[in-house]
RNA sequence: GUGGAUGUAGCUCAGUCGGCUAGAGCACCAGAUUGUGGCUCUGGGGGCCGUGGGUUCAAGUCCCAUCAUCCACCCCA
């Protein structure tokens, strides 16, 4: 049995990694309009910092993680989300002690052990940005404003954006016991899985997709209501904000973030036409997570966008094409007396800034042709009897099929001229 | 973790009710007189029929298990 490619992970195969480097571009470029700086976090941290930053009664935390004793039989695991990891570094550097806000973006894999399907998968990859130090209504707006932009550049504006409050941890606690107090007579009509949520996190039961759960909890408090006069400001604000600058959103009460820390702002963003994994990006404010982890009690607030769904979305819905890269020049050696000639000219194109390349399989000069056809150059030099006899290079434009006999010289300058004006 | 579909060449697939050395298209390689690509023609290489077991005179085909992929649930990115 040949070894494969570890379940739920895949390989970037270079017809697609030049997918990935466009978007990367406009992802840095425009966090970094934004004023945020990149930050590199290991792949890997102690198991504690997931287990108390991102909650132990997560599904990630529960089930979804990839942990591992090392030699010297510490847990670790392999990142399955960049907040808690930044939050980490922002204390372990005392970054807090200096300019405030900190914001920080970062691009690469997380790890989650879940059933792998389209648009999931257990190494995925995430760009995020997180934003340490202020509470500002107007700072969730930023965040929010540049999530969108990113799908903007990337021409994915058919995009649904969910917005809700999940209120601080003194209205949050106030809103469950009440909602508790609502559900619990009916609790025997719930289905077995909201049952459960009704012990570890009642607020799931309002979005479960049961008709019959949905009858038995029908007249529930909405939490909108119940925000105390902080939150329905701070809310209210982004809310204002976001409006200001154009950017439409879907109030959604049912809008509950499966990690621990978040609270107030919190948001999610689908793209619908990309199968059932739709939620391309989401993050919110967490006021509480770097208390949480032994800092001081700074608040933050962040997003993460799926890569691959983005990906996804974009070969499903997007209009743009990707060229793969082709090379300038290549060099057919005619016979295999001047393969020593022919290395030292790809050799000196390529010092020049030219891309090039030649054949190496010792094969026919028809056969190089052929090839240098399907690698799409431009031009081909040959490199013959004729040429080393006589000091000049033959240049072949390969779309205008014009011959040209040229010294080295006058042939770098003549490939120049035409590849520097495409 | 639950339910369903599917696994035959690098890719897309055909292969009848179990019955010859398992096929096609694309891709790849080579030729079509002498140093020249794309088109055409000819030829060639390449398959533990996902894996393991079972039924049978005989299994790509039937049965079981297992692994993987896909779809949905769940959850999220």
């Amino acid at each position: 049995m040949q070894v494969k490619a570890p379940r739920g992970t895949y390989d970037i195969l270079p017809q697609d990694s030049v997918k990935w480097q466009y978007i990367e571009k406009i992802m840095r470029d425009s966090a970094e309009s934004f004023g945020f700086r990149e930050i590199r976090t290991p792949l890997f941290e102690h198991s504690e910092l997931f287990q108390r930053g991102v909650g132990q009664g997560t599904d990630i935390v529960s089930k979804e993680m990839y942990s591992f004793n090392d030699r010297s039989r510490r847990s670790l695991t392999l990142r399955p989300e960049g907040t808690a990891p930044c939050a980490r570094a922002l204390i372990e550097h005392g970054i807090y002690s200096g300019v405030m806000p900190v914001k920080w973006y970062y691009l690469g894999p997380m790890f989650r052990y879940d059933r792998p399907q389209t648009g999931r998968y257990r190494q995925f990859h995430q760009f995020g940005v997180e934003a340490f130090g202020s509470n500002s209504p107007y700072l969730d707006a930023e965040i929010i404003i540049l999530l969108v932009e990113i799908l903007r550049r990337l021409g994915l504006d058919d995009y649904e954006l969910h917005l809700n409050s999940l209120g601080c941890s003194v209205c949050r606690d106030d809103y469950r016991q009440k909602l508790l107090q609502h559900i619990s007579p009916f609790k025997e009509q719930l289905c077995q899985d909201c049952q459960q949520r009704y012990m570890q996190n009642p607020l799931r039961v309002l979005d479960c997709k049961m008709e019959t759960c949905h009858q038995a909890i029908r007249g529930y408090p909405i939490f909108y209501d119940h925000l105390c006069p902080y939150c329905q400001e701070h809310y209210s604000r982004v809310q204002a904000a976001l409006q200001a600058n154009g950017v439409s959103y879907i109030h959604d009460n049912n809008l509950v973030r499966g990690l621990d820390y978040y609270s107030n702002t919190a948001f999610e963003i689908h793209l619908p036409g990309i199968g059932a994994q739709s939620a391309v990006g989401g993050g919110g404010r967490y006021d509480g997570l770097v208390k949480e982890l032994g800092g001081p009690d700074i608040p933050g607030i962040g997003f993460a966008l799926g890569m691959e769904r983005l990906l996804l979305a974009l070969d499903m819905l997007g209009k743009r094409e990707f060229s793969k890269p082709s090379l300038d020049v290549f060099v057919v050696v005619m016979n295999d007396a001047y393969e020593m000639q022919g290395l030292q000219l790809v050799s000196e194109l390529r010092r020049r800034g030219i891309r090039a390349d030649k054949d190496y399989g010792g094969r026919s000069g028809k056969a190089q042709m052929k090839y240098a056809g399907k690698t799409a150059a431009r031009f081909v030099v040959m490199v013959g009897e004729e040429e080393v006899e006589k000091h000049f290079w033959t240049l072949r434009d390969m779309q205008s099929k014009e011959q040209r006999q040229l010294g080295q010289e006058e042939l770098i300058d003549s490939i120049r001229s035409v590849i520097e004006t495409k």
